[in-house]
RNA sequence: GGGCCGUUAGCUCAGUUGGCUAGAGCGCGUGCUCGACACGCACGAGGUCAGUGGUUCAAGUCCACUACGGCCCA
């Protein structure tokens, strides 16, 4: 049988084909039918914006590893995969893509044209990323690959709107959100990014009305400490603290605010901080004791606004230009209107400037502070006054029964961030690491409601369509025609507005209407969300005069339905009363509360169950330096490159091996050039990897050459030999291990003890010895080799799977029957059984013994290089030992021989050490190495090894001769120290006898 | 301001519930082309476990504080 394996392992001219393999075979799809245990998973959708990074390529190799892991248990396995629209992220990039080529702005298209545009750029990259999760192997089931806008995931988002709409859950309104004037939409609290800024406080003064007298002194002014001073154009009170000596003389009083000339009122607020220049708190050495108040541009300014029923007066355009046209109508002096249409930054500057010519400004102090900017387009966030969709998050959900508040929160458990808190209490939901639960149920206890409304065009667009009531034609006709969607529970509608009988601000039902009608010429609007687009009924509200929401919704919305949506909800099929909930979610911590919160608010509303019960998050990824790795530093690395340059089984090895429990993981990067000539980044890192494989390729290049016509197992005795036993003891405790290490996501422990098992002890001393065997017509090693071989690959097929399935083919025709069972091998590794291990075979003695062999070699082989000998010469040696010890070196001496090359090799207790012996300590036994002296070398060994001895002598000494250790310490332990003390006092005996030998 | 993570060999990292003389890979030094593998083999050198204090018979490991690096939240 002749073995089609090279030299050298080459990944490229493997990977493809195995991969073709799988998919050929459907090794990949999960039939919900099977009736076994189920294991599913569904992929962290990559956004379509961008192709992977090596942080994708580390969350899908250990999603990969997992479900491989599971197929080959025989779980029935699923793993969903798909990708992302990334609402904001992608259309951002084409909107630069397209500006940057054709020098057009989205403005210039219309909506569906661009959102042509955006689908291109989509399909073009979703292929790109499925491309590049094969080339690492991942195997998903490509059927049933999904897309959060594609029909099924839109039929899941739509009904899921619907449902919250008709719950009360979703409502329409003004709330001050972050709004990103660059890219003209609002941010939710978590996409807003802090950074420190170096800015300034200005220090205004604003005149009184009329002046006051306190004691003595004629107040005029007073000053107010702002970092925006751009936003005093639309203060509408000034605030001072009512512990302040001051308010009491203030308080009522009224201040003319400068360039508008409003009269805006002083009042009262424990908000206010009070100045104290010697304070540890920043704010209070900043402190006037006097605040702006500016409830449409700022957050905290709003709480006062709301609290004190202030005015609310908005001056800026939702691009952040000053602007009269939102909500500001007493721009009237030539001074405010000269601002108009500035920037907020130039107006900042243009608003100091005046100040200071006015002598209004006081004082300019550097602020350094941090400033939320958008994470999309990096510019500083602003504080803004718009309608928005939001999903109330602490409300309590009418259809569930009322169980009060969450123990220590004020989060109702029949609300959607009770829902989620919920099961992690009930432990139904776990973290790994634990640590993360944390940072879930942080987030969760200080929710606030969720803006899901986003003015963008690539996305979701908002299923609702509004009118206002007084310019509706004919009110009777739409009062008939709701009634009867509703009653088809096709539609649901909501009321905004005042209304007469019950002065509330919001009605939902399906008689709002009638009530509305009582206010003949009411201000108010109407909302009607459609369950599903129906062309009928959307002719007859753009007929009554309705107009569909232009916005979309927030990318998270679709995400967080992602575990539901993939699996065909809201039909109830077989995928989803299969694989749902799903067992565990591979993803990383920036998107705990981002997407993991949000997935087990939707999954436990809308399917009773949350959606994982394990949530598994490893590190990121940073450069050498420990910086993120970005785009803009250039020090990123493609997957691909990757690949090409070590071979993705070396990228996979290299990232399970790296994954400890850590939060980052550094990645020192290069540029090299890979084999196809082109320059790119890749890492060293990934040698590791790539040597390992190479490793295994020739261990397993060698076995397969050494092992035909190997013996049927029922005709061996594996156990004879002592290597044999070893080997066999090491590979079921490997089994054991790395099976551990793998159930509870310890990947790095699973990765090391692969590696050290393959390298260190198949490779170095069994493949060795083996040879040795072979060499003098021992047929058991064959036998011994196919089976430690083929648990060593089904081992390691989830770390390494393309490497190990194309040798397990090279395998299966040259010894398809291996292994105690004598049965044929299954014929693809992706599909072959998980290995159990054979607790019997696992023995500390064999190991025992058999490493004071490894010792006995290694220590000649010291011998003989530190003193020099010739690697062809062999060495006499004598090794003094009795009983069981003499037996088994006798037994051994070929591999003595062999491996030392020590001949010949004599047993004799009773040999001592002479001036021209060089000494091995092997435990308990000593072995003479004759005829190599270098005197001073020799001295120069013992005496090292005699200095080491001394000082664990007086470690263990020190603790045995202290009572308390010997009382206190568990038994165990101080018998270990006292057997640990006996062995060195006697090596230690052994190595000064030689020492005086050599005088 | 609150929280989290890290600091162990030149580099990148392990080190389970405290208990052998603190380990690995790379790099370094010396020697090896003997048919699996130079992406290799053999042997070796290399560490005040960031600092200070505490708990304990025993601390890299637990506690407190400090310094430095990084992340998250407000």
């Amino acid at each position: 049988m002749s073995i089609d394996m090279e030299k050298v392992y080459d990944p490229r001219k493997v990977e493809s084909a195995i991969y073709e393999r799988w998919l050929a075979a459907g090794a990949f799809h999960a039939d919900p039918a099977e009736g076994k245990k189920v294991f599913s998973v569904v992929i962290p959708p990559p956004n379509v914006t961008d192709k992977l990074h090596v942080g994708h390529a580390l969350n899908n190799t250990l999603q990969d590893i997992l479900v491989r892991h599971r197929r080959m248990q025989g779980y029935n396995t699923l793993w969903m995969p798909g990708t992302d629209h990334a609402g904001i992220a992608t259309q951002t990039v084409v909107e630069k893509r397209i500006l940057a080529e054709e020098g057009r702005r989205r403005t210039d298209f219309q909506r569906e044209e661009f959102v042509a545009r955006v689908q291109a750029w989509k399909d073009d990259y979703e292929a790109q990323i499925i491309a590049q999760l094969k080339a690492m192997g991942c195997s998903c089931d490509w059927q049933r690959i999904r897309f959060t806008m594609d029909e099924v995931c839109a039929r899941a988002v739509r009904e899921a709107f619907f449902r919250l709409f008709k719950d009360g859950l979703i409502y329409r309104g003004k709330r001050l959100v972050n709004w990103d004037p660059a890219t003209q939409t609002v941010l939710a609290d978590d996409e807003v990014e802090y950074e420190t800024v170096r800015g300034h406080f200005w220090y205004l003064r604003y005149p009184l009305a009329e002046p006051v007298r306190i004691g003595e002194e004629l107040i005029r002014h007073v000053t107010v400490a702002t970092t925006r001073p751009e936003t005093m154009l639309g203060d509408t009170a000034v605030a001072v603290n009512p512990a302040d000596p001051r308010a009491k003389h203030l308080v009522g009083k009224m201040v003319r605010l400068p360039i508008v000339g409003r009269l805006i009122p002083i009042i009262a607020d424990e908000h206010v901080v009070l100045p104290d220049p010697d304070s540890d708190d920043e704010k209070a050495r900043f402190s006037t004791g006097f605040l702006k108040v500016t409830p449409a541009h700022d957050p905290s300014d709003w709480e006062i606004g709301q609290r004190h029923g202030l005015a609310v007066i908005n001056v800026m355009a939702p691009d952040g230009s000053i602007s009269d046209r939102h909500g500001w109508d007493d721009a009237r002096t030539p001074e405010a209107r000269a601002l108009l249409g500035m920037d907020r930054f130039e107006a900042r500057e243009a608003i100091v400037e005046w100040f200071r010519r006015e002598n209004l400004l006081e004082d300019v102090r550097e602020y350094t502070h941090e400033v939320g900017h958008s994470y999309r387009s990096h510019v500083p966030i602003e504080p803004y006054l718009s309608d928005q969709w939001f999903i109330a998050v602490k409300k309590p959900i009418p259809s569930l029964p009322d169980e009060g508040l969450i123990e220590g929160t004020d989060v109702p458990a029949n609300s959607l961030a009770g829902l989620a808190l919920k099961p992690l209490l009930d432990r139904r939901l776990r973290f790994v690491p634990p640590r993360y639960a944390a940072v879930y149920r942080n987030w969760l206890e200080n929710l606030r409601d969720w803006p899901i409304s986003r003015q963008l065009w690539w996305g979701h667009q908002i299923p609702v369509w509004t009118v206002r009531l007084r310019n509706v034609a004919n009110i009777q006709k739409l009062a008939a025609m709701t009634r009867k969607w509703e009653v088809q529970d096709k539609a649901a509608l909501w009321m905004r507005g005042v209304l007469p009988d019950t002065g509330a601000a919001t009605r939902r039902d399906r008689h709002c209407l009638e009530q509305a009608l009582a206010m003949a010429g009411g201000d108010t609007e109407l909302h009607v969300c459609m369950r599903q687009n129906d062309q009928a009924i959307i002719d007859e509200l753009e007929e009554a005069g309705f107009q569909r929401d232009p916005d979309v919704l927030d990318t998270w919305f679709s995400s967080a339905l992602w575990p539901i949506s993939t699996m065909g909800w809201p039909e109830e099929t077989d995928l989803l009363r299969t694989f749902y909930p799903t067992s565990v979610l591979c993803t990383a911590r920036e998107i705990i509360t981002l997407w993991v919160s949000r997935m087990v608010m939707f999954g436990q509303y809308f399917r009773g169950q949350a959606p994982f019960a394990d949530v598994y998050i490893h590190a990121m990824i940073q450069d050498g330096q420990g910086r993120k790795m970005s785009k803009s530093l250039g020090n990123g690395i493609d997957p691909m490159d990757i690949i090409e340059s070590h071979g993705a089984d070396a990228m996979r090895f290299t990232l399970a091996a790296m994954t400890t429990e850590t939060q980052d993981v550094r990645m020192p990067v290069e540029r090299m050039t890979l084999p196809d000539g082109r320059q790119a980044n890749t890492s060293p890192k990934f040698d590791i990897g790539r040597n390992f494989c190479n490793k295994l390729w020739n261990a397993a290049r060698f076995s397969l050459m050494s092992i035909t016509g190997a013996p049927a197992w029922a005709d061996i005795s594996p156990g004879r030999h002592i290597s044999d036993a070893w080997i066999l003891s090491r590979l079921n405790a490997t089994v054991r291990e790395v099976t551990e290490h793998l159930d509870a996501y310890r990947f790095h422990d699973a990765a090391t003890t692969l590696y050290r098992y393959m390298w260190n002890d198949f490779c170095d001393w069994y493949l060795e010895i083996a040879k040795v065997r072979l060499a003098g017509g021992d047929q058991t090693p064959k036998a011994v080799l196919a089976h430690a071989l083929d648990v060593l690959l089904r081992l390691l097929h989830p770390f390494v799977p393309f490497i190990t399935e194309a040798i397990w083919e090279q395998f299966g025709s040259s010894v398809p029957v291996r292994g105690p069972a004598d049965t044929p091998a299954e014929p693809l590794l992706a599909r072959a059984a998980w290995p159990r291990a054979q607790a019997e075979w696992v023995s500390p003695a064999v190991e025992e013994r058999f490493g004071q062999l490894q010792q006995l070699i290694s220590g000649i082989r010291d011998v003989r290089s530190r003193h020099n000998v010739a690697p062809d010469r062999s060495v006499r040696v004598i090794v003094a030992a009795e009983g069981e010890r003499a037996e088994l070196l006798a037994a051994n001496t070929d591999l003595l021989a062999a491996l030392a090359r020590a001949e010949p090799v004599e047993v004799d207790p009773s040999a001592r050490p002479t001036g021209s012996d060089a000494t091995v300590l092997a435990g308990d036994v000593q072995a003479l190495v004759r005829d190599v002296i270098d005197p001073q070398a020799e001295r120069d060994r013992l005496g090292k090894r005699r200095q080491r001895l001394l000082r664990g002598i007086e470690s263990a000494r020190a603790k045995l001769e202290n009572p308390n250790f010997v009382q206190r310490a568990p038994a165990g332990v101080v018998q270990r120290e006292r057997r640990r003390l006996e062995e060195m006092l006697s090596e230690l005996a052994a190595v000064e006898e030689s020492l005086k030998a050599l005088g």
